[in-house]
DNA sequence: TAATTTAATCAATCTACATTGATATATTAT
DNA sequence: ATAATATATCAATGTAGATTGATTAAATTA
């Protein structure tokens, strides 16, 4: 994940959006997303349903929420991760600028 | 990048998403993409343009084309690449709805 | 024809990062 | 206190794919 200080504002902006891009491309973690997309989810209900490792759920999972696209909650033993809806979209917003093709 | 060839629309539609996500989360690839966005160029316009080595620009070009983001027309020596807008703008609001946030 | 320019291909290397196994920590229950 | 459960961390390994160098091919010009 490459830092943001770079000089003018594109550059700045190009780099948020590979980061943002490199972390929704790695398949378990955008399955991730999803699946925390309609409510919260702990740990153990997230690697159940995806078949993975817990380990490596959780590695995931702090990939995504260093990057502010999730957010936890404890609960006794539990850990309930959920998505920052308004973080994604706003990356998603900024892709969809940054990608813009004008006319058709 | 994977192959299509799997069971259900819903898990077809992931590999699309994620094959077009690995393709533009690359740095010199997203790059040429935003290149070519206004007019088509040739390729030595485009690695003198994005200072990379010839042959690197030249796979990535293989790359965004063989995923059909780019097409290509040969005049002379030269080989005049363009994005094709309608394709990358597919994928985009594949993606949009993929990740698509309802409420907020 | 030979020389030059443009682009593609191929093999080799390098690098980032996903995955795994082992272990540690924290909470709850007995 | 001990055991069981849930999660995180760390080091080691594996792998995909980005990069590089050398070569090839095709078109152009002298």
């Amino acid at each position: 994940m490459k830092s943001d200080r770079c000089k003018n504002k594109s550059e700045r902006k190009l780099r948020q959006v590979l980061d943002f891009l490199k972390i929704i491309s790695e398949e378990n973690r955008i399955k991730i997303l999803r699946l925390l997309e309609r409510d919260e989810k702990c740990v153990c209900e997230i690697w159940q349903y995806l078949k993975l490792p817990q380990n490596l759920v959780s590695h995931h999972l702090k990939v995504l929420k260093d990057f502010d696209l999730i957010s936890s909650r404890k609960e006794g033993v539990k850990i309930f991760y959920k998505i920052n809806k308004k973080v994604v979209k706003k990356y998603l917003n900024l892709l969809n600028k940054f990608l813009n093709l004008k006319e058709d």
